[in-house]
DNA sequence: TTCAGCACGTA
DNA sequence: CGTACGTGCTGAAA
């Protein structure tokens, strides 16, 4: 038996629970199956970090029943005002009880009482025994239960922060003793709990009255020798102040369902903890847990939860060999790789690779000339099915060292897992491993003796191999699960013909990159940065000092202080000076300072987007951005290093910058090529409205057309206004942009605004049935769905917090049309692709941007190129409305506009 | 050095 | 109080 002297830890569970749920977001933290799980994965962390620094002997979490106790009995409006407590966190509760029960916790409650209640009786109990006793509970009230015994663990600032309240803790704060507390809280009065003080009083004159007068007694005995206003309020409000003190006590003799000894805590059941916290998709609490308390586990805590690593044997390939080990591999081959990339190039000097229990590694750099020839006869196998996680490095090395083009790419773990959910973060092989796996991703396997003599641990070829040959097999075994998985998900097919096959398309773009003139970008850097000193100056002049113009706080504090503007919309720090912002300044006062301002905030930018791409132009002249494939929720591609889809086209400065993107040599001219409108033609599709599809099939202008509609007239009698209107409102209504939103862009009234959607609708009454019905269908399922099936899921739907609900409303009404466009640019780029082959033409693919291609004509293949994209692009999807696209050509990226 | 907040570029 | 992204700067925190 441990002599070790008894530590009671005393949890108040909804209070623990309830700060979890507001400190973690809830659309980070669900199960597929749509269950919130934010409060109890903060909860339990919480919990964790309390065991694992205090080492109980003893635990107890109690929790409230209701909201009934025998306070609201006595006072009904006791705690009355509060906010509903939100359905998203009261599901969490019986999950957070019963992972309690698998950590071997007790908890309890108890009919007409509150968990404090509960709390001060065993806190009671275990003084009596001679325990320690540690509270933890965000109610102040519990306070009163400090001894030199009993210590309160109170939330601090941060939310994993715990103050600890000794008798001397107490004292310091509040200038008295723990016991005095309540008399503090009955004067002062508890907001939470709608318990009314003396107005005025704070903690510092209750303090000053229980120090004069020792207590609440000697308080009302000299109610009349308390002097001034203050005096005046406590004679007033004393009847509340004695409610408050008899309701504050809380009540330490209730009768539980457990004692002391009940509370005794042998340790959490790895078997069920485990199995809850798959359950609620928890990858990496487990492993903490383990860390953190491993001694106190009953049952192996690695067993249940992490599956063991693969048993396999590698063999390190020999000069000649891959030939061998590759005839003897059936079936498919994952592949896991390590070397040096750049964007659009790459070295490869490390391959593993994995086909059932056998593995083998190799150094493609030390390849024999058979090696090569067997190596090469592979990638280029269709018939030889291989298994990569991202596959793009893996084809700029390719490219790099001249093997031939990767046929048979069956599974790619990483765009299969992005698939699946798309809005994952993190997509890494070692985050795959553990979440799909079960498993770490051990990086030292045990090794057969001798195969690796002459290498130790901290070499670096040991370690490469060591690494690869371990991703090779997570990658194995991943393919298997998420091949059932994507099949289970309907996302198949999606992946099969169009993510996979897509990796190689830009991979390629990535290689060619654009040329860049970079005698054009420096003259513009060095006129941009011209402009904006000579804005700068004027504004340091007007305000007569020095400042920085690119600070938005010092801006605030000259605009909104000094000069003493009228105030703009708030951010959280303060007041916007966002250019909108601005030019409304502008307008209402006219002063000087807001059009140097502006004009610095404008070519500042544009210096900075040139400098930027300047810097990364590569050593061939041309500029090569990586595009990510798994990073847009709604299936779009995103670019960076840099950011190729974000040059700026709305202003005629801006637009000068894309001058600078150039044909390159041995090429004709770029070709720019984008489709119309394609989000409201999906939109008209989609809805199947016959008014706005008739719009599209009638070939007019499309706004004009619309515009005709809404406002009964012939399009001819369109005016701008009119169709500058519309076409605001059709792009808008794909955004979910409210009226007020509306209003806002078009710098009309609410009232108009809202005349205006309703006019809209009118006509078109079938694309507002479509959004709503978008929006419903995903709270049915969960998720939404575009024209190829990919899946958006959206768990926050079901938020009862307006704005989360909202915004989640917002984006599940946008997925589908957003995310259908980019299906239909994704397939039109690899039907692109085939054709060009299937022709034979040397032009090419350089950039998308969601709606637009970007392109390099080889001599001579101008009008068979533009035929060839035009129609891929055109016939991409079938849709009851026709998809057309425009096309121009010129010297540069400005010159190919149209 | 790292990070949040702001601002702003595109479709 | 309009969806989806990436980048650079400031200023505070570490």
């Amino acid at each position: 038996m441990s002599t070790e002297k008894t530590r009671l830890l005393l949890i108040d569970g909804h209070s623990m629970a309830y700060r979890a749920f507001f400190a973690l977001p809830a659309d980070r933290f669900a199960t597929a199956g749509g269950q919130v799980t934010n409060a109890i994965y903060g909860f339990t962390s919480m919990l964790m970090k309390l065991l694992a620094t205090e080492r109980p002997t003893h635990i107890a979490v109690a929790f409230d029943l209701s909201r009934q106790t025998f306070r609201t009995a006595e006072y009904p409006e006791y705690k009355a005002g509060r906010a509903k407590t939100p359905d998203e966190f009261k599901s969490q509760v019986p999950l957070i009880q019963e992972l309690l029960g698998a950590m071997g916790i007790a908890w309890l409650t108890k009919e007409d009482y509150e968990a404090d209640d509960i709390i001060a009786t065993l806190a009671r109990e275990g003084r009596e025994a001679g325990a320690e006793v540690l509270i933890s509970s965000g109610d102040r009230d519990s306070l009163q239960l400090v001894t030199p015994d009993s210590t309160v663990l109170y939330p601090g600032r941060k939310v994993d922060e715990l103050k600890r309240y000794t008798p001397e803790a107490v004292e310091e704060k509040y200038g008295i003793r723990p016991d005095q507390y309540r008399i503090v809280a009955a004067l002062v009065g508890e907001k939470a709990d709608n318990l009314p003080g003396v107005p005025g009083v704070g903690e510092k004159t209750a303090a000053k009255w229980i120090n004069k007068y020792g207590s609440l007694e000697g308080i009302m005995d000299n109610l009349d020798a308390i002097g001034g206003k203050v005096g005046e309020k406590l004679r007033d409000h004393i009847g509340d102040v004695e409610r408050n003190y008899r309701l504050n006590r809380l009540l330490d003799d209730l009768e539980l369902d457990a004692g002391l000894g009940d509370l005794a805590w042998e340790g959490w059941d790895s078997a069920s903890v485990n199995d809850l916290f798959d359950q609620l998709e928890f990858r990496a609490l487990g492993k903490r847990l383990t860390e953190q308390l491993g001694d106190k586990a009953i049952g192996d805590p690695t067993a249940k939860n992490a599956e063991p690593a693969r048993e396999y044997e590698t063999t390190v390939v020999e000069a000649d060999g891959l030939a061998a080990w590759l005839d003897a591999a059936e079936g498919p081959v994952a592949i896991s790789y390590s070397g040096e990339f750049a964007a659009g190039s790459g070295s490869i000097d490390s391959i593993a690779l994995a086909c059932g229990d056998r593995v083998a590694w190799a150094d493609p750099t030390q390849f024999t000339p058979a090696d090569d020839k067997a190596w090469a006869a592979f990638l280029s196998d269709a018939d030889r099915p291989k298994h990569v996680h991202g596959a793009k490095n893996l084809l700029w090395g390719a490219s790099a060292a001249g093997w031939p083009a990767l046929e048979g790419m069956a599974d790619d773990v990483l765009l299969a897992a992005y698939l699946l959910k798309p809005e994952q973060r993190n997509f890494g092989l070692p985050e795959l491993t553990e979440q799909y796996l079960s498993r770490e991703l051990v990086t030292a396997p045990p090794q057969e003796e001798g195969v690796l003599d002459g290498l130790d641990e901290g070499d670096p070829v040991q370690q490469r191999r060591d690494r690869d040959t371990a991703g090779a097999v997570a990658v194995a075994d991943l393919a298997e699960q998420l091949g059932q998985r994507l099949a289970d998900y309907h996302q198949e097919k999606l992946a099969q013909t169009i993510e996979y096959p897509l990796a190689g398309v830009l991979a390629r773009m990535e290689e060619i990159g654009i040329a860049a003139d970079d005698g054009h970008f420096a003259d513009q850097e060095s006129s941009f940065a011209g402009q904006a000193k000579d804005a700068s100056d004027r504004a340091w002049e007007i305000v007569g000092r020095e400042f920085n113009m690119r600070s938005p706080k010092q801006l605030q504090e000259i605009l909104f202080e000094e000069l003493e503007m009228p105030k703009t919309k708030r951010t959280k720090t303060g007041y916007t000076t966002d250019a909108d912002a601005l030019q409304g300044l502008y307008a209402k006062t006219g002063h000087p300072l807001l059009e140097q301002l502006l004009r610095f905030r404008d070519v500042e930018k544009l210096k900075q987007i040139v400098a930027t791409l300047r810097s990364t132009v590569q050593a061939d002249g041309r500029i090569h951005t990586t595009f990510h494939q798994t990073v847009a929720a709604t299936g779009r591609l995103s670019s960076s290093d840099p950011n190729l889809q974000n040059i700026p086209v709305r202003s005629d400065a801006g637009r000068a910058i894309r001058s600078g993107f150039v044909v390159g040599e041995g090429y004709d001219e770029l070709m720019t090529i984008d489709y119309s409108q394609i989000e409201m033609r999906i939109m008209a599709s989609l809805s199947g409205d016959e008014a706005l599809m008739d719009a599209f099939r009638s070939g007019e202008d499309i706004h004009k057309a619309v515009a005709a509609k809404v406002f009964d007239t012939t399009p001819d009698k369109v005016s701008g206004e009119q169709r500058s209107r519309i076409k605001a409102t059709s792009y808008g209504l794909a955004y979910g942009l409210s009226a007020y939103g509306l209003s806002q862009q078009l710098d009309v009234s609410v009232d108009e605004a809202t005349q205006l959607r309703e006019d809209y609708f009118q006509r078109f009454g079938k694309v507002r049935d479509y959004l709503e019905n978008v929006v419903a269908e995903a709270r049915e399922t969960g998720y939404t769905e575009t024209i190829m099936g990919r899946r958006r899921y959206f768990p926050d739907l079901g938020s009862t917090n307006r704005q989360r609900r909202e915004m989640a409303e917002r984006a599940a009404l946008n997925a589908p049309i957003q995310g259908s466009a980019a299906d239909i640019m994704k397939k039109a780029m690899l039907d692109v692709d085939s054709a060009i082959r299937e022709a034979g033409l040397s032009s090419r693919v350089l950039l998308q941007v969601h709606d637009e291609l970007v392109c390099e004509i080889a001599p001579g293949e101008r009008t068979r190129f533009e035929k060839i994209v035009r129609e891929r692009m055109e016939d991409a999807a079938d849709l009851p409305v026709p998809l057309t696209v425009s096309a121009g050509f010129g010297q540069s990226w400005e010159a190919a506009a149209h």
